[in-house]
DNA sequence: TCATGGATTGACACCGGTGTCAACGTGCGT
DNA sequence: ACGCACGTTGACACCGGTGTCAATCCATGA
């Protein structure tokens, strides 16, 4: 078996199907890649023998070729597992059955070195393109870090990071706004905000949101009203303790996350105090958690499976066969997921 | 700008180096691969020009000569993003620093393509190696698989499923069996189960240490106190809606994961019991959700990430500059993780 | 009838590494 | 002084594609 047959079954190389057409290997090439001006004949020609030997080019020579890799990188540090795994999945729905292929890149948003190693991924792996996840995609120099590396980009956020073409964004503020309007629909009036942390235009979206809710409406927002959070669970429940001992103490409470809002939770059950009849509870994410708690959390879905392939269509719309969105689509629709956790206020 | 100066700062190459040190480019190609028998001034001389140049070498290139990309693949179907995620920081922990890349690839369990579509995948990429994640690396013919196209790869398991260099383990039999002897310990005596789906080794692992543990203890298990789920949440609630309504009714309940448990706690919230007074709970993966529902839930951690990094070293060790875990290495513990779910059973 | 030009196609170098094998210089035994 | 083995190095082809540019073919107009 070892000696004998000439390569039993080695995988055929452009070479083989050039030679089985009767063409040369760049006649094959151009076919391969649908350029102009080829005879009829002689691309079926070379399709058949394509077909006939089960060919598939060869994507490391390609890079090499090229100096680009066909793949695209999602760069994130997202601390929701969850967030960033919908976001593979949109984009690896947009990417089937076209060559590319994904690769995931968690940065650490925290070191100094972080656009260092970004920029040496990138030098290295020379992608077609990155994805980047927010928070970091709200900072610039990321942008500006790959259009100096000819490596196309599209920034993923709650608003507007850059232009249309290297944007896909969810209407956060509108989807809050929408969530406390229902709030204060049902009745209540004081309603406290759970922030998320200083610096991500996330947090700054949904606090927007809220004011806007909170100014149509006429209500006031106390200053004490608004807690400190980061995201985390444990903020979340520090914010809820805050909050819950103030006098009088809020109705509802809307937290910037799901985390955080079952962090809030927390804090009620603590204090002996039911939900919904002694507070509201609105979170943000529709993450997992927000169906696993009792009651199940009413929150703001975030159409992250449909961002991954409004993005990835965005990026590499040229390499695939077929698109879901149309090109100048930006803005996908956040929504509210009512469930268990709201309701009127009681009755002072 | 445009024209002049011919190529400003392209990336160093191999080529530049070999000028630069006065060598051939063979000869550094030898001094990168650390290859034996070269003239220690040589060899330095290779290095000043690197360190010089700030030459690294080109992953597309090294992938087209060797026919293997530098880069292993996590093939998963995991149904939870967190484990997922955490798997990759650990194998990411692991490959810090070497020149390896890490694709990730979930597929999916049901399709009948699932194997062709891996094939091809490795095929086209020409990883290094791959590890599997359960439960598809529950399936051999994954294993066999990567043999037959000369990949490498790691099965990652709940008990072993394949020779030691091929798998790694965490050793959930024994951490279920310590968390039911721990309830029985409390007085418990009267315990349901919630199964994990068919046919998942993890969920049969996870029944054998409950089982294990009642046996010990000479309790009986009578079949209708194990109820059937498939990890997911509504399949607890389902399954605690039917323990819940036995009479007498179980004291407590060993659910096969967290999220299954969350389900169970909803059943028991219908029905206004009380968690742990009148009802202890157990879940297992310790997942987000353990933390975040309330009462927080008892559960066993499974040390997921420690798996990647072995996983990861197993699968590469000879690629990597610095290892954890001796080469031996194949199980890991999960351990009982204590919260607030669980109380000795009412008093009858 | 022959020059002209556009449409097709191929020859060849190149991308940046690695494998093979021969060539070189050195120290040794005789 | 010579042949030899060994340690070290380089020349060259090759991995499997793509870019450049020239060669070929055919139809057209003068």
């Amino acid at each position: 078996m070892s000696s004998g047959s000439n390569q039993p079954n080695r995988k055929p190389t452009i070479n083989d199907v050039a030679s089985q057409a009767g063409v040369s290997k760049k006649t094959v090439s151009r076919v391969i890649n649908g350029s102009q001006g080829l005879s009829v004949t002689t691309r079926e020609r070379v399709e058949q023998a394509i077909l006939a030997l089960g060919y598939v080019p060869n994507p490391q020579a390609r890079a090499l070729a090229l100096g680009r890799n066909f793949a695209i990188v999602l760069l994130h540090d997202n601390p929701n597992a969850q967030t960033v795994q919908n976001f593979e999945r949109g984009i690896l729905d947009a990417i089937r059955h076209s060559e590319l292929a994904l690769m995931v890149r968690p940065v650490d948003r925290r070191s100094p070195a972080m656009l260092d190693d970004v920029a040496a991924f990138l030098q290295q792996q020379r992608p077609i393109g990155a994805i980047i996840l927010p928070p970091i995609s709200e900072r610039d120099e990321i942008g500006a870090l790959c259009r100096s590396m000819g490596v196309r980009f599209v920034r993923v956020g709650s608003a507007a990071l850059d232009d249309d073409d290297h944007s896909v964004t969810s209407t956060d503020r509108i989807a809050v706004t929408e969530a406390c309007r229902l709030l204060i629909a049902m009745g209540h009036r004081r309603i406290g905000f759970v922030r998320g942390p200083q610096g991500f235009r996330s947090a700054a979206e949904r606090e927007l949101g809220f004011h806007a809710a909170m100014e149509a409406a006429g209500l006031p927002v106390p200053p004490d009203y608004s807690a400190q959070g980061d995201y985390r669970f444990e903020s979340g429940r520090s914010a809820g303790r805050l909050l819950l001992s103030l006098d009088p103490r809020p109705t509802a409470i809307f937290a910037s996350n799901d985390e955080m809002a079952a962090g809030v939770m927390h804090a009620a059950f603590e204090r002996n105090l039911q939900i919904p009849r002694d507070l509201s509870l609105v979170g943000f994410d529709d993450s997992p958690t927000a169906t696993h708690v009792w009651p199940s959390l009413t929150t703001v879905r975030w159409p992250i499976r449909d961002m991954g392939v409004l993005a990835a269509e965005k990026l590499v719309g040229d390499f695939l066969p077929s698109r879901r969105f149309s090109s100048d689509f930006v803005h996908l629709p956040s929504e509210l997921v009512e469930r268990a956790s709201i309701a009127p206020p009681p009755v002072a």
